[in-house]
DNA sequence: CTGAAAGCGCTAACAC
DNA sequence: GTGTTAGCGCTTTCAG
């Protein structure tokens, strides 16, 4: 609880100006071998940590990158930013993290990074951001990667999710089901399409395709969720010809929609079959089948997005990422 | 992109000194409503945002909170993390997360804290801290509250995991059990004990108790994670006299435990039982019986009491939390 | 009530 | 190679 050593004391005790600690601090050139030693045997001494309040003023850099996603409504949303802690972890960057549940929200916290000298970098997960939002982050120039957000103005990682849509509506399609539905996301966002919504897109798309197109009122979405999803799931089974097949946007609103499933004593997939998209940790768990997305991997990517325009690498692509398929379990059979 | 207005050019611009200005900023009394006006005025004008940097070096605070936690193992610490952000966000700090997943790399972490310009105070949310880190901690005179850490030297918030335990016992004992068994984590720190071990604490001596005793075999540890507590599980199921009931320390374990049973070709309640502990909003979505505690609302006090040391509050008391109960639904039953 | 000036602790340009 | 010094942008005495 002492006062902290300064880099004048280092500078002191070592015999040498403080350029020269500076200069050992940063591993600059220019410093003969021994005193090199000596400096840094004078930090150890004294137990000497740099301050790095003052270095960021002086350099004008935070080694801070900002998280902005809905951590705490979304299991993939958190698998998603353990890659990014994966790769991050590993510099020398910290992450600060904003939670944002609603697009709204979002914006508030594209505020709080309005300084550039708050981050130096911005990982934006499954949010979809509006025009105002994206202007609002280039203007202020700080770096930004998407991860699971399909903006190609920026540098993003994200799945084919509608591709993800095409492979669950094949598998239920292949299993012999013809009158299915869609329980998914809200489109709150204007501007950009949510996940929910491409797949979707892909989905019905194969449906039709397979001349068994989409009923509208087996389209149903609402705010994300177990609970809706499980609401949304009983209005389709209430209906007078209720779907044999569930494709839900999400693993957690497929656990919502196998609940709705219990309740109504459907048997699953005896009495409807379900199938998810992520494949979460819990999915396998309890016999989910899901459409496989390299949820871990994709915050990595994305991370090294990040790290390559701070790092001024040019234009990085985006890399490729395990392609998704089809994890079946337990849930999905013919159709009773 | 352009450059952000600074200090002085809100001054330049109002008329008046940068001492004025930065009155006007932090709202201290003893400037004129006319001049603060105006000065308010020339920020709106320019568009200007206080460098943070700046102010953290000259205020000496960092306005950033640390947390140090398994994030990516452990969903109860996520719905903690959650009630922290529930109160830090209303606040003016932001928050860095540090994850860690051994108690090795916590004192990685704290050592990043070592210089207290880098965070005003941290949380430290389901790791138990050995002696060493704790008096590194204090050493550096950072505030610090703990959340699920049962450490009475600092500010902390835990449940009465003991308690706990005897529950799940009780629970079992109640629906007939006698030989009854426990997965949990390994004791990975000598110097604090974690809440599995209280766990177990509790449900070992209830069992005792009623004349029951927890026999060695069936007493399993491991590394927390549901892959591993299905290993330890299917130990246990191999046993020549395997229990009829087993108690996971989380339900992220009781999971693996289920998904065990399942792999067995074991019916649950019916060939054997399973009780959990958190009640994480999945295990309401498989109808998993379970011990619950106030997570989010855990998280929420130990930010409480944190943000209240750094008022400097004096020692605010670790406030009541909603007491543990069994959460009782599909996955306990009679023996076999 | 308000302006000027001295730091906060470090980096980097500039001399020696 | 190494010391000196001028900032980085703000807060906070200290005068006036």
């Amino acid at each position: 609880m002492v006062r902290p050593p300064h880099i004048r004391d280092v500078a002191a005790l070592a015999g040498v100006g403080v350029g020269t600690v500076s200069r050992v601090l940063n591993d600059s050139a220019g410093v003969a071998d021994d005193t090199r030693e000596r400096v840094r045997a004078a930090m150890d001494d004294l137990g000497y940590r740099p301050s790095n309040a003052a270095r960021r003023l002086s350099l004008g850099r935070t080694q801070t990158l900002g998280v902005i996603a809905p951590f705490f409504t979304h299991p993939s949303v958190v698998e998603r930013v353990r890659g990014i802690d994966d790769v991050v972890g590993d510099s020398a960057y910290d992450l600060v993290l904003f939670n944002v549940e609603t697009s709204g929200q979002a914006e508030d916290a594209l505020r709080r990074f309005a300084r550039a000298d708050r981050v130096d970098g911005v990982l934006v997960v499954s949010l979809p951001l509006s025009d105002d939002e994206l202007t609002a982050l280039q203007d202020q120039g700080i770096p930004v990667a998407l991860v699971d957000v399909d903006d190609e103005r920026l540098p993003h990682v994200s799945n084919d999710d509608v591709l993800g849509g095409t492979l669950a509506a094949r598998h239920l399609l292949d299993a012999g089901h013809r009158r299915v539905a869609f329980v998914g996301d809200t489109v709150e966002n204007p501007f950009g399409f949510t996940s929910s919504a491409r797949r979707l897109e892909g989905f019905a798309a194969a449906m039709e395709e397979a001349g068994a197109p989409l009923a509208p009122e087996c389209i149903r979405r609402g705010p994300h969720g177990r609970e809706v999803a499980g609401l949304l799931a009983r209005e389709l089974l209430d209906l007078g010809e209720p779907p044999t097949a569930i494709f839900a946007a999400s693993d957690v609103q497929a656990f919502g929609v196998l609940d709705a499933a219990a309740r109504a004593g459907l048997d699953v997939p005896g009495g409807v079959s379900v199938i998810g998209f992520d494949d979460i940790d819990l999915a396998g768990a309890i016999g989910l089948t899901t459409v496989r997305q390299p949820l871990r991997e994709s915050g990595r990517a994305g991370a090294r997005l990040l790290l390559a325009a701070l790092a001024g690498d040019g234009h990085e692509d985006a890399p490729a990422l395990p392609e998704l398929l089809v994890a079946a379990r337990r849930t999905v059979g013919a159709p009773p």
